[in-house]
DNA sequence: TAGATTGTTAATCGATTAACAATC
DNA sequence: TAGATTGTTAATCGATTAACAATC
């Protein structure tokens, strides 16, 4: 559908601007501008507006952009229009979080099982779900035509199991093992590394 | 120390570097070369060598980095070469679970103290934690005098924690609340929202 | 209409890459 | 010494900002 290459750096901020406006929903507000959504998400105007302009024209000269109809567009652009079902795989404390977390909804995300190589793990309870056994990984991502997964395994795993979601059809990875992983071009890859984002910091400090 | 200033972006990517230079010293390797760092992390040996050399210069001509010789140079540019201590707000499925991760050891930060305002919540354990009561947050905060927090509230409340912790002296906050904070510019904040990394792909999916 | 704010263009600014002399 | 790889320069590439005509 979007034809054009788009730079990276924009579909970036775009779910930054998306969780704004939802915000700013809640908070019972119709219409907002491109400054006022600027000092909310804190990048300039000037930016919001070219970022947008790539994918159409959604906001009315003097009027500013009605949030309801912009939110609405993003969430076309970001293909979260409909929901998104997740594989997790690794039961541990990052897993079990990540399983049970309600920042998926309304977000077009939804976990739909996770799994785990412990025997011990198997079968035991987690929030609504059973995990289930990674020996079947692949098949029942494949059966369930999953195409977005979470790796929440140790770093010396990772690798591997990137390697079984690849081949079981998953497009999209978001990794919290503190690894980089190599995977095919047409697959996605997302860190989460608390520890990344605090080193970050800490230049800073002192 | 480091007078220059470094752009943002090229700090972003120190703790990565370093995160592989230390799996590297895992798996037996003492010495590496910009390129094969450069795959390792997915990116150019070229922007390696001038990321590194705005802050000295680290390799040998023909020869490579020593990797032990290069973890350190970067672990105190990030002034990681002691510990951080760390307060967690909201002790819920994420702070607990972050409160608990194993992932901090080693990459120089250590959750000192967990903090939520729900009373049925207030004195019980988690780790080796006792949940503390926010009313004393503040306080507890500024007589530890710890700099580093992570917000894992809901998004609500997030505004005034960061507030209070800002009050507190905390100078690095790691926001997991899916809201957009305000601060003042002496005050670091970086985000993690798993959501956001997941529209940020789908974008592509489809 | 007058005021406000968009969408877009041109100018600026900054980051990445390619290439190579220096040197281990 | 010959081969390898750094640190750095210059060229390219891309992103951000400022400004304003268009228009609601």
């Amino acid at each position: 559908m979007n034809k054009k290459l788009i730079p990276e750096i924009i579909v970036t901020r775009l779910p930054v601007y998306l969780r704004c406006l939802q915000r700013m929903l809640q908070e019972g507000k119709s219409v907002t501008s491109s400054q006022e959504l600027g000092e909310r998400v804190g990048i300039s105007a000037a930016q919001i507006r070219k970022d947008l302009s790539q994918f159409g024209e959604f906001g009315k000269q003097g009027r500013g952009y009605q949030i309801e109809f912009l939110r609405k567009q993003i969430e076309e652009i970001l293909h979260i229009d409909h929901e998104w079902e997740i594989a997790v795989v690794g039961a541990g404390d990052i897993g079990s979080a990540v399983a049970q977390y309600r920042g998926f909804i309304d977000r077009g995300f939804k976990v739909k099982m996770i799994f785990d190589n412990k025997p011990e793990k198997i079968n035991q309870q987690i929030g609504v779900f059973y995990i289930q056994d990674s020996a079947n990984m692949k098949e029942a991502i494949r059966e369930a035509d999953i195409k977005v997964a979470m790796i929440c395994v140790p770093a010396e795993a990772a690798q591997e199991v990137a390697n079984q979601l690849v081949a079981a059809g998953v497009k999209a990875i978001l990794n919290y093992a503190p690894i980089n992983i190599s995977v095919p071009k047409s697959v996605r890859v997302q860190y989460i590394d608390p520890s990344i984002h605090l080193q970050n910091m800490t230049y800073y400090l002192e």
